[in-house]
DNA sequence: ACCTGAACACCGTTCAAGT
DNA sequence: ACCTGAACACCGTTCAAGT
């Protein structure tokens, strides 16, 4: 741990990200960090022990960015959504962290506070004990993954052109399904495969 | 597109996905996979286009292993838990490919054929049109998100350990919950979350 | 025609040297 | 004490040359 002086692991935090939001994850390099900041690439190992850690200060200071204080909503099922939407936005306004997040994810107390949050609203469903590990771990997976195929999935809508190109005999729900799938939105996909997981959690057994 | 000779692009998957198994996904690079079939690096480029196509490849050639034939199952719910659980099984024997299945995904013809199928299943169930198209993408966001929770989340029980080293007067919830998970198998956790799911696919309006 | 090695422009990181 | 630039061991990929 270097003792930082000049600049704190915020600032290098926010460099990073300005490079990632302005050129993509793929220009992401030490050196390209030290250049946002006018400083030497060497001066970087000063606030950081390495690329690794600098990864995580970004995650860090995008999930920790993630309002986490009880969301309003009459339901529970509502407040759950507007937590969950907090998340969506605040990855999906730098999308080039994506792929950073999974491995980073535990590192920032924003999202820990976040899961408090969700698990107090869950308390409330009446959601307790075991149940509601799986609960929170079920939520967490589809929103996870619902984000990811927001950003990575189509690539400049390369999966839909395959899909399009599909042999129909061979592929007939597939042909079918791509049609509905041009009709819906990427807001109203995600609400609709939340909904699911929200209906799933109320009827419990 | 070259033309191979001596090998096929199936070969080269099969040694990438040798070099990712045997030491890691960070292990991999152009130069192992040659050294792997015992030929000079730039030779793999007369196979493939470039690392993101070989990439491409070893995620095609995992992916392409998972089963797509009609499931077995009483209830359209048990089929759909075959199916899901194929896919985690298949990615689960080689963990190291799992952030590469996200971005190449779209690439493997077998992928979209378990597609079919449960696209299938899901209108035996009666499900339809645009609601169809919602509960695959959701069913597909579920699993996505839990599969890589389960391979890159806790990364070597750092996640755990950082829950455990909560201060419990700011995270009530959140140490209780952290004593109920260590109660539950991932097996349990992936297939009590998927549970959830198909309730609310079930319990649609 | 197929394959090769040298070379180029990058990486992350180490280390000895500067102030 | 803090910061620097050269250097090392890697990358992916280009290209001219070999058979």
């Amino acid at each position: 741990m270097p003792r930082p002086r000049s600049l704190t692991q915020g600032q290098i935090a926010a460099a990073a990200l300005a490079v990632i939001d302005r050129d993509g994850l793929a220009a992401l390099s030490m050196r390209t960090v030290a250049g946002e900041l006018g400083m030497s690439t060497m001066a970087l190992y000063r606030y950081v022990g390495d690329r690794d850690e600098l990864e995580g200060l970004v995650v860090e200071l995008v999930l920790d960015g993630v309002d986490a204080s009880p969301p309003p909503g009459a339901t529970w099922q509502e407040r759950i959504t507007v937590l969950a939407g907090r998340v969506r936005e605040r990855v999906g306004a730098h999308p080039g962290v994506v792929p950073l997040t999974m491995t980073h994810r535990h590192r920032s107390a924003g999202i820990l506070r976040w899961s408090e949050t969700v698990l107090g609203v869950l308390a409330e469903a009446g959601v307790e004990g075991p149940e509601r590990v799986v609960a929170l771990r079920g939520l967490l997976s589809y929103l996870i993954g619902a984000i990811q195929l927001e950003h990575l999935g189509p690539l400049s809508g390369e999966g839909t052109a395959a899909i399009a190109g599909l042999p129909r005999a061979e592929f007939p729900r597939m042909a079918e399904t791509a049609g509905h799938a041009l009709l819906i939105g990427a807001e109203e996909e995600f609400h609709g495969g939340l909904a699911i997981v929200l209906r799933g959690i109320a009827a419990r057994t």
